[in-house]
DNA sequence: AAGTCGACTTAGCACCTTTACA
DNA sequence: TGTAAAGGTGCTAAGTCGACTT
């Protein structure tokens, strides 16, 4: 293994840091779990499994069988074969759940002081894990922390959920760090970092096998706001504008290419349509032991509904098992080649629901036939492109807002925009229904408020009385008046928003989307605070954005 | 040509902190 | 001034994609 790869562009000259650190050891509680309601005794290492196990307690994996499945063959290792438990239905983790939920309690309800003193002790233990030097420069550490040991908790229909996550050990990790300067200590007296490496054309500090899939790598990286990570950001959304100038011509290439006799021609150019009309992502193949999820190069049939009209239905489950549903109207051409694609295979045998719908490319070759268009081009720069150019088309059109927050609730709706167009979505939040009701009943409260006070206007305005009491001047009812329907028409938005947004996640396309200079730019033309969009740590990773020009378009 | 490796970005959720409001 | 909702942060899973290996 080389510790400087000679052709590969170095990213760094000199690289200090502290390495990671590790979760603390398990220790016993000594709170038994019931086992055919009665107390058991466990072992450290099974007491270990066991108590992360009721700390599921309330969750939805403990209703999937796959779940219990699963830890149970990992628990049952370590419980051996004369073990007193042989049955996971007989197991009444409570005890453990309930001595979990104390211990919160205990330490919320810990006198001030004692937090404090806990916390600072906290704060010096990591301290010297937060800061890396690179090229004598300070930059902060991402997630220097190892993985503590619990259970798997994978996404959707993930064939390894519940498997019990390992701990990890210096020995199972390798350092990244510069020559010469000293490695990283350990709490581990007698053991050995897994390797110590040298290797200036990368940029992880650390990294460790995931115990969970052999073929996976937990990484430990700089934070979002260090060189390395701001140098990549620009370098992609540049990469994305450079899109703009070849955009006109990939089309024009890609609807030739419909027509074309050969039909992984034709399947490619329908495949890039998709990606660039409606900002799918890739999808690579998938192994077994990972959840059954596609992208637009490993859509199935029975993903694609042909509708009347030129009209396609999607319907599948995309990345973190997230449902992409989604009808839209479809170049003619392409709607009657998905037909064809739906039919029959390239050897012209009948295909069935769940084959693939391209099946003589895969998102490899429509990468490499990426390249061919612009230098550089891959599918995932179609989504950033398409993020970026939306947000910058919607936040430029003819706007009649004044006030700072109608127009932060303008930005907000073109972000919503460009959240459905990615399909960022997020569960329902806790309470929401109770919520809306709330509101309704506030509405309705204002309304009501807002009749009366309009009924007493008239009365002051013939003199007469209101509800047996003299009605108050004009101007100040009207005055009261126009209050009133200001709030009432507040309330109105915040409820429509709050509804319309419910699955809606705004984040994840102004963290990862959405060129931070578009944002910048159109704060200085409006006079709209930056920090009205921008939370602080948007701000610190958005960093080299800042000094853009009012006029600046994407 | 296909499969694997390795390094990087993108993703939603749990939990904690701050803010808004009665 | 207490409570609930909103907002922020950390965590780690799940993608992408080029390079390398067979």
């Amino acid at each position: 293994m080389p510790d400087q790869a000679e052709d590969k562009e170095a990213k760094w000259d000199t690289l200090v840091h502290s390495g990671v650190l590790f979760p603390p050891e398990y220790t016993s509680h000594g709170v038994q779990m019931l086992y055919d309601s009665k107390p058991v005794d466990l072992t450290l290492e099974q007491e270990e499994m066991a108590t992360a196990m009721a700390v599921m307690t309330g969750t939805q994996y403990l209703e999937r069988q796959q779940f219990l499945d699963n830890f149970w063959a990992d628990w049952k290792k370590v419980l051996g074969p004369k073990h007193a438990i042989r049955d996971l239905k007989k197991c009444d983790f409570t005890p453990i759940y309930e001595w979990h939920m104390a211990e919160r309690e205990r330490k919320k309800a810990l006198p001030k002081e004692e937090k404090d003193t806990m916390k600072k002790e906290k704060e010096e233990a990591e301290a010297k894990f937060k800061h890396a030097l690179v090229d004598d420069r300070k930059e902060q550490v991402g997630n220097f922390r190892v993985e503590p040991p619990g259970l798997f908790r994978g996404r959707g229909d993930h064939p390894k959920m519940g498997k019990f996550k390992r701990r990890i050990y210096p020995r199972d990790i390798t350092i990244n760090i510069g020559k010469g300067v000293a490695v990283p200590e350990h709490p581990y007296p007698g053991q050995k970092w897994k390797e110590v490496r040298h290797d200036n054309t990368v940029t992880w500090l650390a990294f460790w096998k995931d115990p969970i899939s052999a073929k996976d790598y937990k990484y430990v990286w700089l934070a979002a706001n260090s060189t390395f990570k701001s140098d990549s950001d620009l370098a992609k959304y540049e990469k994305a504008r450079k899109l703009k100038d070849y955009i006109g011509g990939i089309r024009k290439a890609y609807e030739k290419d419909w027509e074309s006799a050969d039909m992984r021609t034709r399947q490619m150019a329908v495949a890039l349509y998709f990606i660039d009309k409606l900002a799918l992502r890739a999808g690579h193949e998938k192994d077994e032991d990972e959840a059954d999820t596609v992208g637009c190069c490993t859509l199935k049939v029975e993903n694609v509904e042909v509708l009347e009209d030129n009209h396609i239905k999607f319907d599948f489950l995309g990345k973190d098992s997230i449902r992409y549903e989604n009808e839209v109207a479809v170049h003619p051409k392409v709607h009657s080649l998905v037909r064809q694609f739906c039919k029959t295979t390239k050897d012209n045998k009948i295909k069935k629901p769940d084959m693939d719908l391209f099946d003589t490319m895969d998102a490899t070759d429509l990468n490499k036939r990426l390249k061919d268009l612009m230098d550089g081009l891959s599918v995932k720069v179609f989504r950033t492109y398409n993020a970026s150019v939306t947000l910058d088309a919607l936040l430029h059109k003819e706007s009649t807002t004044s006030t700072v927050d109608e127009k932060k609730a303008e930005y907000d709706r073109a972000n919503k925009e460009v959240a459905i167009l990615c399909n960022h979505q997020r569960s329902v939040p806790k309470g929401h229904t109770g919520q809306m009701q709330k509101m309704e009943a506030k509405l309705l409260e204002h309304q009501q408020q807002l009749d009366a006070l309009e009924r007493e206007l008239t009365a002051a305005r013939k003199g007469k009385a209101f509800e047996g009491a003299k009605a108050r001047p004009v101007d100040s009812l009207e005055r009261q008046i126009e209050k009133k329907r200001d709030a009432l028409k507040k309330l109105e938005l915040n409820a429509k928003v709050k509804e319309d947004l419910k699955t809606v996640a705004l984040g994840t396309s102004k963290i990862n989307y959405l060129d931070p200079r578009i944002t910048v730019a159109w704060c200085k033309l409006h006079e709209v605070p930056i920090e009205k969009i921008f939370n602080k740590s948007l701000l610190s990773k958005f960093h080299w954005s800042m000094d853009i020009e009012p006029e600046w378009r994407f």
